[in-house]
RNA sequence: CGUCGAUUAGCUCAGAGGCAGAGCAUCCGCUUGAUAAGCGGAAGGUCCUUGGAUCGUUCCCAAGAUCGACGACCA
């Protein structure tokens, strides 16, 4: 800025004449840091969501049931993101028309709050005391993310939500258990699941994820030990050595102690391969492995005989390094691609290992399960007792080199299963775990629950749609559900069992009543201190108590019981209409709830599945609690504002990644400011209006109101198909661009005229203002889900006067009627604004020539054809305020050509426009006669603009 | 490795077998009666690449590249 600008504008001579300017309180600027947080103590303390809920009484119920975040550190922007999401969902469906309620939760149990008291103070706590340290934390973290969502300005039942860790819900949670029990889904097995060293405990589906690893990948020979079938089987009546190896290769030679057979392919062919090492004259591979593994060893070797892999059944081969034999099993699962066409198999240690070898007969007890739960080798196992698995490794391929049974070691970089908590590489190992089976058919002409759980997930309607294969696919591959866990911070599997046999008490389903009576009283600690004579009398000398917990994913999958049904039946249904969380709740989540509910319902508990992608930061790089490159939410409301971040949700198509930058919130932010500085306009310009009185019915309307009310019930429509689909994004782009193109690029720049220089009360000026009216209250009404802080700015700055109880946006709803009929409207205008583009860009060329500065100082000659002419024409003398110019004359001609020239006629103090009578007022010789008599008479009639 | 999706202006994304679009950002101008605002204009493109079908393709088909999601990677 120049000193000359600033005494410019100083010595500006203002008019003295009257006009009807803007005037509001409604600030420009938003401030939102600072104003957001009196609405947020505002609708606290007037409770807005209950006085919601009392206007909307009686209207059709639409309840989102919440996916609870982990009651563990801040919130982040994933968590602020899918909270902001619900909320605009949620008030969305307000809006249309429903009583949509919200009752927020948490996911309290589990090993992320157990491992945090162990890390605070050791592990080894007494039970009782591991117990109440992490109902205190998770307690902690509740407030903690309570308030970080209410400053979103996210509306529910904060005062009493729900929580897995409630007494009421973990109770209700033992008699979900009884449900699935008494349904017949619940069996106990040896089986291998995934298994964590550093939680001590199986993990679900869910909890693993894959990383690189290095191995030692290793080729080991079993040496032939039944020379004489082996021969049998290749067709020869006598081997022509006596020595010779089936080799395997494995990348984990640890499983290699608990090898217990060895696996070929029955179609396969295998061929006895005689070498030019005299220590290794024999081998036995897959026939098109030979070349390969003969170049990897060093070797030269001819085929002396070939056959299938199912002649070579059951023929045993000697243990690399123990004195024992494996025998052949046949397996389809093995393949080619690597290797050399025959696996080495551990049962405890891999699923396919594990179900061969059952296949062939092997019962639990004979299973060899040498790891113990943190790693190491059980002290008895000869060679490697007490020694951790990865520590291991090295050791056994030295002991296998010493014994003449490794053929190659070598460093292998692969994917491999690690925990997503620890981030430390699992295993598949054998232990009893108690399992909700998939396949089982517990009613003898029933379903099975996969195949029930397919049935549902066909029923539930998907956002995207891609959301229903994925699960599906999911469902149909998944192996039975683990329900059971080795941790203390759980809900208990309140089983008795009988300490010989292993079986459940005959009465478990009604003690598993009495447990949770007691649970509902003292929490899951009086199952702790139970004492089984209490329920089971003499009897409780047979029995024990069983030690596990269940699965967390089971406590947050039996939310539709234990809060939908349990504690808040008042407050939702059963089905909800919607879940909406991640993408990654397919396997979680989502998938946890669709299988307790198909055990107990026998459909989903969700009539929609809504799923959006994750935040990810300018590389593209995830934010996730575990990874700590979290961007805090709370700067931004602190900095530019909840509404920015709502908005930012908002504009966001959230079916894929949601990318969050600094330029994206200052582009963000120079959105919400538009939007804003609009509707300001519309405030500070119907001021002086009260709809009550000054309403002009819209038959009277200048055409061109008319016209910019159906364009915004073009909008409302437009907005409420794309909220009803929830695509946010369509409907901010929809508003934005209305914002722009439509109101401040046309229909407010042509009304300026109307409104500052027109007699206040006018005809001409209330038609405009009764436009500005119906447009404001669609507007906010479109708005209030996404910027709630704002729309409700706006709505007290309208409705002054009245506190939040009695008065609110979100009592509202989108069935306000803007009104009117489209008739010909938008075609007719569209041609007009096409006009007056051509207009607009004829006086910028003059206006580059310098031959004049505004566009009310140019004279315009139109010339059109004969249609468009006449339809020009039909806009009389009004047609200028449409281009605003001061003149527009109409031509007919063969083609659409613009003719501007300078005014020539003298400026009017007032109203800007060059005209010819100004002065002839010789009492007002500054003005025209169109404002001396918008001044001092009846005033100007606008019929069109 | 497999399946699916994406690739269009500096950024975010629309789009339709026939002249390549919007918002924002940039630059220029106007306005100073939306003023820490408003209006207008301009510039900006190999519509990822290659091949095919077509009178014609950014759009259809095929292959590839890059990115992403998911699945598998167990031996």
């Amino acid at each position: 800025m120049n000193t000359d600008n600033k005494s410019a504008k100083a010595e500006k001579p203002e008019t003295k004449y009257p006009l009807n300017l803007p005037d509001t309180p409604f600030p420009m600027r938003g401030d939102l840091a600072k104003r957001e947080p009196a609405w947020v103590e505002n609708w606290t303390q007037k409770k807005l969501y209950h006085a919601i809920r009392k206007v909307a009484k009686g209207r059709p119920r639409w309840v989102l049931h919440d996916g609870p975040p982990y009651a563990n550190s801040e919130i982040h922007m994933g968590t602020a993101m899918n909270k902001v999401l619900k909320d605009m969902v949620v008030k969305s469906k307000l809006m249309a028309g429903f009583d949509a309620t919200y009752v927020p939760g948490w996911d309290c149990h589990g090993m992320p709050i157990e491992i945090q008291i162990e890390k605070k103070f050791g592990k080894g706590l007494p039970t009782a005391a591991v117990q109440s340290k992490c109902r205190a934390h998770a307690t902690e973290q509740v407030d903690i993310q309570r308030k970080g969502f209410i400053r979103l300005g996210v509306l529910g039942e904060w005062e009493n939500p729900y929580l897995t860790m409630a007494p009421r819900n973990e109770a209700d949670e033992i008699r979900a258990l009884r449900k699935i029990y008494d349904a017949g889904y619940v069996f106990r097995g040896l089986k291998p699941v995934n298994w964590c060293f550093d939680c001590g405990s199986a993990l679900a589906e869910a909890e693993v994820e894959y990383q690189d690893k290095t191995d030692i990948a290793v080729d080991v020979g079993f040496a032939f030990r039944e020379q004489d079938k082996l021969a049998k089987a290749f067709g020869l009546s006598k081997l022509p050595h006596d020595k010779g190896f089936v080799v395997i290769w494995t990348t984990t030679p640890w499983t290699l102690p608990a090898n217990q057979a060895l696996n070929l392919h029955p179609e396969f062919d295998y061929a006895l391969v005689e070498t030019n090492d005299a220590a290794r004259p024999l081998l036995v591979l897959a026939k098109d492995r030979i070349a390969y593994c003969m170049e990897r060893w060093g070797m030269q070797g001819s085929v002396i005989a070939e056959c299938k892999g199912k002649a070579l059944e059951l023929i045993a081969f000697a243990h690399p390094f123990y004195d024992r034999l494996s025998p052949v099993y046949l397996g389809d699962y093995v393949t080619l691609d690597t290797g050399t066409g025959i696996v080495h198999s551990s049962p405890a240690y891999g699923v396919e290992d594990f179900l061969s070898c059952r296949s062939y007969g092997m019962k639990d007890a004979d299973v060899l399960t040498p790891v113990m739960g943190d790693g190491k080798y059980v002290a008895s196992l000869p060679e490697f007792g007490g020694l951790s698995i990865w520590d291991a490794n090295p050791k056994i391929v030295e002991h296998m080199r010493a014994k003449g049974t490794l053929f190659k070691d070598e460093k292998f970089q692969h994917s491999y299963m690690h925990c997503w908590r620890h981030r430390t590489p699992i295993i598949y190992r054998a232990t009893n775990q108690w399992f909700a089976g998939m396949d089982v058919k517990p009613k003898a002409d029933g379903a099975s629950l996969r195949e029930t759980a397919l049935a549902a997930v066909e029923a539930t309607q998907f956002f995207p749609a891609w959301g229903k294969p994925r699960l599906h696919a999911m469902i149909a591959n998944r192996p039975d559900w683990t329900l059971s866990r080795q941790r203390q911070w759980g809900v208990p599997m309140a089983f008795f069992v009988h300490k010989e046999t292993g079986e459940l008490h005959p009465r478990t389903s009604e003690l598993l009543e009495a447990v949770a009576k007691r649970v509902e009283q003292g929490g899951i600690e009086a199952w702790q201190t139970l004492d089984p004579a209490e329920l089971l009398g003499d009897d409780a000398k047979n029995y024990v108590k069983n030690p596990d917990t269940l699965d967390v994913w089971f406590d947050s999958g039996t939310t539709h019981e234990t809060v939908l049904r349990g504690s808040h039946p008042e407050q939702s249904k059963f089905p909800a209409d919607m879940y909406l969380e991640g993408s990654d709740q397919h396997r979680g989540w989502f998938h946890s709830s669709l299988l307790t509910s198909c055990m107990i319902n026998g459909r989903a508990p969700y009539n929609e599945l809504l799923t959006h992608g994750f935040v990810v930061d300018q590389n593209g790089r995830k934010m996730s609690k575990s990874l700590g490159n979290v961007v805090a939410p709370q700067k931004v409301c602190d900095t530019l504002g909840a509404d920015i971040l709502r908005l930012w949700v908002a504009s966001t198509d959230y079916s894929g990644e949601l990318t969050l930058s600094d330029e994206i919130l200052k582009r963000v932010a120079d959105t919400y400011r538009r939007m804003r500085n609009t509707l300001r306009f519309l405030i500070a310009n119907t001021a002086d209006f009260d709809a009550t009185k000054d309403l002009v019915a819209v038959e009277k309307m200048s055409e061109i109101d008319r016209y910019a009310l159906a364009l915004t019930r073009q909008l409302v429509r437009e907005c409420r198909e794309a909220y009803a689909r929830y695509e946010f994004h369509t409907v901010t782009q929809k508003i934005q661009v209305f914002c722009s193109e439509d109101l401040g690029g046309f229909y407010l720049d042509v009304l300026k005229d109307r409104l500052y220089t027109c007699g206040a009360t006018s005809h001409a000026r209330r038609s405009a203002q009764s436009a500005l009216h119906h447009i404001l209250q669609a507007l906010v009404r479109l708005l209030a889900p996404i910027l709630s802080f704002t729309a409700e700015e706006i709505w007290a700055t309208v409705n002054p006067g009245k506190t939040v109880d009695q008065s609110s946006v979100f009592f509202e709803t989108w069935d306000y009627v803007v009104p009117g009929d489209d008739g010909d409207l938008l075609a007719t205008w569209k041609s007009l604004r096409d006009v007056r583009a051509a207009v607009t860009k004829a006086i910028e060329t003059v206006r580059e020539q310098g031959a004049v500065g505004s566009s009310l100082q140019a004279k315009v000659v139109v010339e059109a054809p004969k249609e468009i002419a006449a339809q020009l024409r039909r806009l009389g003398e009004e047609l200028k305020f449409v281009f605003i110019t001061s003149t527009a004359e109409v031509k007919e001609g063969a083609e659409l050509k613009v003719h501007v020239a300078p005014s020539t006629a003298q400026k009017c103090e007032r109203c800007w426009h060059y005209r010819d009578d100004v002065g002839s007022n010789a009492e007002h010789p500054s003005i025209c006669g169109r404002c001396v008599s918008n001044l001092y008479a009846t005033g100007e009639a606008r019929a069109f603009a």
